[in-house]
DNA sequence: AATAAAGTTTAGGTAAATCTAAATAAAACG
DNA sequence: CGTTTTATTTAGATTTACCTAAACTTTATT
C-alpha cells in the first residue's frame, strides 16, 4: 500500500495512543497527539478507513486493523533503527536524533531498513530503550517498568523516556539523567506531586509531576 | 530558506540542465527533465522567482541566482553522500542507489550531512564518479567518465561496465568490448536510442539504448 | 430525565502542486 | 515577410491535507 507522510504518520500516533491504553483512540486524543485539529483527524480517519488500516465508526473512534499494526511496525522499526545509526555511528546524543529520525523514517524501502539494521548487528533496543520490531515485525514486549511518578520505589534505574520532545531531553540530560542512571528519591511533595531526587555524588534536584510521567524506571 | 521536496527537486535539475549547457533552462526542458507539464513549470517558475533562487522573466528561460546555485550544491552534497553510504556502508551497488538517495537528500540538517560525511572519510567523489561539493558548497571538477548512452563525443574509451549480467558481457566480449577498448561512434538512433559503433579494424554494429547505458566510458 | 458540557462531525474554504485545454508569443520556414 | 509550427503561459480544475465555524452526539451533572 502507498502512503502518504501524513497518513504513515497518522498510523504511528494511533498505535502510541492504543498502546498507552488499549481502548479505542479518541478524536481530541489523537489531534493532540498529532497537534492538528479534531476536523482534520475526522478526515483522515475516513480516508485510513477506506484503506482497511483502521476500524473507525462515527463518534465510536478509532483503532489500527490487522494490517494498520503491521505497518505501524514498520514505520516504528525504520525510525528506531535510524536513531541508533545517528547515535552509534555518527555520533549524536540521544536527545538529539528523534526529529532527524521522524523524517529519515518515512523512506520506505525494505531492502534498505534490513540492511541498515544488518550494518547495526540487528539492534533490538533503541538508543532511549525501546525495542525495535524485526524484519517481520514481531517487537520483545516492553520492560516491566513504570514512569517515575507511579513508581513507588525508593532507589530506581532509567530504563526510557517517552516523550521525545528535544526540551526535555536537554533537560533531563543537563540533570544528568540518561539511559541506566539511578536515582534515590529522597522526598514526594503531595501538592503538586513534584518529587526530589539524588543521582550519586550529585546535588538533589525537584522535578514537576509532568516530567516524572515521561521518565520510565525499574526497581534495583 | 524553507523550501519543499517539490522546490528542491525543480532546483536540483534546474542546477543540472545549465550545467549541461551554460544556456537559459527552457521550461519544456525542465518539464522533460522532471516529468511534469510545461504549465506545472511555468508555475513552480513564478514561486521560485519569488524566493530569489531563479532569474525569470517569461518566455525567457530559467536560470539559477547565486543563491538558487548554493542551494543546489548542498542538495547535491547530500544526495552524493547518502549515495556513498549506501554503496560503501550497506552494500549496495552503484546502480540502485539513486532512487534512495533521491529520497535521503531532502533531510535538511547540516549537522546530519557533516557528521554523514565525516562518518565516510569526507570523500569528494560518489559511487558514479561525480564530485561531492564540501561543507562549503565547493565542487571538484565534474568527471570525465560517462554511460555512453549519455557521452556526446566521437571517440571513446570503456572504462568500466555497470552491469553484470553474464548475458552482456557474454555480449560484450563477443564484439570485442572491454576495458580499454576504444569506440568510434559512427551514429545514434533517435527513434529508439540505438547506437551504431566502430571498433578499429573491425565491421561496424550496433547495440540497444539499454546496453549503451551500462558502458562508461571518457572521451579520448 | 433534562440540561449543560465535552467531544465529534459536517460544511465550506485555503494553499500547494499538479493537470488539461485554450490563448498567446517566439521561432522556423517557404 | 507572413504563415505555420513549436514553445510557453494563462485560466480553470483537481487532489491532499489542512483549517474555522456551526451542527450534532455523547457524556456528565444536577
Amino acid at each position: 500500500m502507498n502512503l502518504s507522510i501524513a497518513e504513515e504518520n497518522y498510523i504511528k500516533s494511533i498505535y502510541k495512543l492504543e498502546e498507552d491504553s488499549p481502548d479505542s483512540v479518541t478524536t481530541n486524543a489523537l489531534a493532540a497527539e498529532l497537534d492538528t485539529k479534531p476536523a482534520s483527524v475526522t478526515d483522515m480517519a475516513k480516508k485510513l478507513k477506506e484503506k482497511k488500516l483502521i476500524d473507525y465508526e462515527k463518534y465510536q473512534g478509532i483503532n489500527l486493523t490487522a494490517e494498520g499494526k503491521k505497518t505501524a511496525l514498520q514505520i516504528i522499526r525504520r525510525h528506531r533503527l535510524w536513531e541508533c545509526f545517528l547515535v552509534n555511528k555518527l555520533a549524536f546524543s540521544w536527545e538529539e536524533v528523534h526529529e532527524l529520525a521522524e523524517e529519515l523514517e518515512h523512506v520506505r524501502s525494505e531492502k534498505l531498513t534490513n540492511r541498515l539494521s544488518e550494518f547495526l548487528g540487528n539492534p533490538t533496543t533503541d538508543p532511549h530503550g525501546d525495542p525495535i520490531p524485526d524484519a517481520h515485525g514481531k517487537m520483545g514486549k516492553p520492560r516491566i517498568q513504570t514512569s517515575l511518578h507511579k513508581a513507588r520505589a525508593k532507589r530506581l534505574e532509567v530504563v526510557a523516556v517517552s516523550d521525545r520532545s528535544t526540551a526535555l531531553l536537554e533537560f533531563l540530560n543537563a540533570k544528568g539523567i540518561r539511559l541506566g542512571t539511578q536515582l534515590d528519591v529522597i522526598e514526594r511533595y503531595e501538592f503538586d506531586n513534584s518529587i526530589e531526587l539524588k543521582i550519586k555524588n550529585q546535588p538533589a534536584f525537584t522535578i514537576s509531576e509532568q516530567v516524572s510521567k515521561s521518565i520510565m524506571v525499574k526497581p534495583i
